[in-house]
DNA sequence: CTGTTAGCGCGTTCAA
DNA sequence: TTGAACGCGCTAACAG
């Protein structure tokens, strides 16, 4: 069983590459006929075209990159299939990427992708990531790119986010409808977008509620040991909070081992709420309140962006700035 | 700022194309000075060869397949971390493919695979895969190919996999400590290896401790609602287990949110162990008993192995058949 | 509708 | 150590 080739199958049925090239790739300018015996003969031999000399050929890859911070993360495992869904749809295949935080590992897996092996690239930026030359350049070759949930507003390409400002504002009056006084951000880091505006969403809410005197972050990072140490300090020091906003899960999960630690009940010593797409929330002890981001369909979205991009499609207004609404879940952890 | 190729660049460096081409790989058989000439002038202008034309050219394409069935799972995404790993330092890429636990998918992905997209392929079957010819023929075809955690005993190649029967052994003996009698298996296919290596383990200490009269197993799949009317079924019904163990982490879930509705108190009226990767186990009402699985070792592992196929080494004995140790971790789901 | 020709960009001959 | 020539497998352009 050696190799097969567009050639061998020419042979058998007497006629040209081109023809068989035509019939596999249902070509209108072939015969019904021809395209019948064509693909019958192909599957029985279970013939696929070689990829890389079509690529070559065509210039496309038929593959798409989406770059993440990190796997291990529910939300973008969650964007990852709506992703996959399209690709399928669009019989494309999907590299994926994992920055672990790191702008410099970030720039790396952009400068591999420079040269074709990709048609369009999806990204959500490290909470490292400051400067944007390596993203610039990549939008300016014309490759296309989108952003999803972690932004850079300074790169012009599509963005497709959640209502994060909105939803923290909300999220906020909940702590104070519940009675928070004094409401702390724990945030992933001040440069990231998510960060920014959903820190934003937080203090408009201690505004309108004139609740600013205690208006405390915490930066975090992506080692939880260290996050925990941070926590352990705003929440054993003075003037500690009597509710937490988390702006990632993750962090949400920290401030429970912690209170476990320090013997600190949720709700009655501490609120919490959290952006989380863990669907364990509930299960937790006590259930915890949570934004629920609707990640399938920001992956989904993203995509269906991407492809027009790929496919040269005059991008709607509704395409370039898209910011699909959360869901708020309330639960034990922030009631009275 | 035109397309690049290695024309362009030789032309720039009076140099012919085969150099440059050779410079770039590091061959020995180019001087060491016109190496970091060429070197710096690709690296000046940002260059990378077309990777399609290389691939076509070598007859391979830098890149492996994983085949999962899905993503939102703890266990998997931490596998991935793992390959990702092995694939940064053999600077490989990595495709993702998901099955959705449906063997008519993974049979199409393997169809997409098998002309030269991928040098290799690591594969977790879906609780749905019984026919195993699509695995066959890939093996057949000379195909690189690994199996991790979910494997078919008939097809040989190397698979990489956790001490099931062992560790479910002893899980369930750790439940006869802790004074269940009563231990019901919720399974996800009967068919699915993990799941009857899980099941060998439980029915070896029930034999073991005579507690054989009550053995019951539930199959459950992949939709949670079905499955949580199964498990409702199993706990509302006549002879109520008095103990679960779940083969996999979100029939454990299903299982805890059966028993809120129920209001049936783990542990003292239910206990309940189950493999799992979740971190946040440790948070859940009452704290989740776990058999934590070494995914990330699993991921690094298999990667390993499928790269000794990919560069055709010899495989020793114990990288044909390998079983990492799983860890038990006791917390208050199971306690007396 | 089908065949012929040429070339995508690279890496490997083989010759110098 | 370098260059010239060829071909990987496919498909676009052109011709019939």
């Amino acid at each position: 069983m050696d190799k097969l080739d567009l050639k061998k199958l020419a042979k058998e049925l007497n006629l040209s590459p081109s023809s068989v090239s035509r019939a596999l790739r249902d070509s209108h300018e072939v015969s019904r006929e021809t395209k019948e015996r064509v693909k019958a003969l192909a599957a029985k031999w279970g013939f696929q075209p070689n990829p890389h000399a079509s690529s070559l050929r065509q210039n496309k890859s038929k593959t798409i990159a989406v770059i993440i911070p990190e796997i291990q993360n529910n939300f973008f495992s969650q964007v990852l299939n709506g992703v996959e869904e399209i690709a399928k749809e669009k019989k494309y295949h999907v590299l994926i990427y994992l920055t672990h935080e790191d702008a410099e590992r970030e720039n790396e897996i952009l400068n591999l992708l420079r040269n074709g092996r990709v048609d369009g690239i999806m990204i959500s930026v490290s909470n490292t990531t400051i400067e944007y030359d390596h993203l610039e350049a990549c939008r300016a070759s014309g490759m296309p790119l989108v952003f999803f949930d972690r932004i850079l507003e300074e790169v012009k390409v599509p963005r497709i986010t959640s209502d994060d400002e909105e939803a923290s504002f909300r999220a906020t009056e909940l702590l104070i409808k519940r009675g928070a006084k004094k409401i702390a951000f724990l945030s992933l880091s001040d440069s990231l977008s998510i960060c920014k505006r959903r820190y934003a969403g937080y203090a408009r809410a201690l505004n309108k509620h004139q609740l600013t005197s205690y208006q405390k972050t915490v930066e975090c990072d992506a080692v939880d040991s260290s996050n925990r140490e941070k926590i352990h300090a705003l929440l054993a020091g003075e003037e500690r909070p009597d509710a937490i906003f988390a702006a990632v899960e993750k962090l949400a999960v920290n401030t429970y081992e912690v209170c476990k630690e320090l013997e600190l009940k949720i709700p009655s010593k501490l609120k919490v709420i959290s952006f989380s797409n863990l669907s364990a929330a509930a299960l937790f002890d006590p259930p915890l309140s949570t934004i629920i981001q609707p990640s399938y369909e920001i992956g989904k979205k993203a995509t269906d962006v991407l492809f027009k991009l790929i496919e040269k499609k005059v991008l709607l207004p509704n395409d370039k700035r898209v910011a699909l609404s959360s869901t708020i879940v309330e639960r034990k952890s922030t009631s009275k």
